[in-house]
DNA sequence: TGTTTATTGTTCATCTTTGAACTATTATGT
DNA sequence: ACATAATAGTTCAAAGATGAACAATAAACA
């Protein structure tokens, strides 16, 4: 049996991209753990800075920005509202839609957050260049544009 | 108050991070729908991928590579042997290690399933120059190297 | 108008992942 | 040798994520 496609492990892109994948899962991962003193984790974090951005949208909006399903957000949001970081409130013409926004105390946590998670990056990001950090940048911006209706 | 911390969203290495991360998790979700046709998830795919690549390797040894916990790899392992894609048996000398392999089914499968990763991640990272993409990979691994253990 | 189709958010069952506690086995130090 | 540490794997309960089915509302269109 002919089993001799080309192994991936030899080819330089699957190598590489799997770099890509490993880096993402430990800076994730010591994300959360850093986060833990703040009682946030980085999904928690994300629904943070995206409100922060763009207050007043919509969960599905959300969902959408995050890459992840609506349950999802139904699920996690409710924590966030009862800590009192987050409001939700209805939309006036479109009943069905209810409109976010961070409060005080959420934005308050919010730049406590991202001093932390920005740390992170500036640890993870100060290896490269900035030259190579933008270009990096871009790169991961053409993926993202090519597989995000795959 | 004074909140004027550089805001991240203005600094070019969280810009780029976020990138790389967005890219990360579509790419993910995207394997995760072009293996369902295998019955195969991304993380026992990566456990195949190990376990042809370092046959014999322990349990833990398979958890450190793959950066989840032992009890996950105690979770994930009985469905696959389950489907005689591997085999499990005890180490002679210590009797606390169980070896892991593939059998020639999950090593059938496995080849399989990378044709999928494979032309998935060709699909990403072709948008690269091979100069480009040799950088972006010797970057990640910097920042694994970093970070894996803080 | 009235009927059909789409959209928003929720619920729920299911599957993963995680970390702490536990057992069995091996290593270390006195 | 003996007591103590460390290690490999398992169990279990709790938390997260997912997708299908559902209710309420809005949009499309006949």
């Amino acid at each position: 049996m002919n089993n001799k496609q080309e192994l991936p492990w030899d080819n330089p892109r699957f190598r590489n991209w799997v770099a890509v994948a490993r880096a993402c899962h430990v800076l994730e991962r010591t994300l959360a753990t850093k986060l833990a003193p703040l009682d946030l984790k980085p999904a928690q974090l994300d629904v943070l800075m995206n409100l922060y951005r763009h207050p007043g949208m919509s969960q599905h909006d959300l969902a959408r920005k995050l890459l992840v399903g609506r349950s999802n957000i139904t699920m996690l949001l409710p924590q966030l509202e009862a800590r009192g970081l987050l409001r939700r409130e209805g939309d006036e013409k479109d009943k069905r839609i209810l409109r976010l926004a961070l409060t005080e105390a959420g934005e308050t946590l919010l730049m406590q957050a991202l001093k932390v998670h920005m740390a992170l990056i500036e640890k993870a990001m100060s290896q490269s260049t900035p030259e190579q950090c933008d270009m990096i940048g871009e790169q991961m911006r053409k993926i993202y544009d090519v597989l995000k209706d795959a």
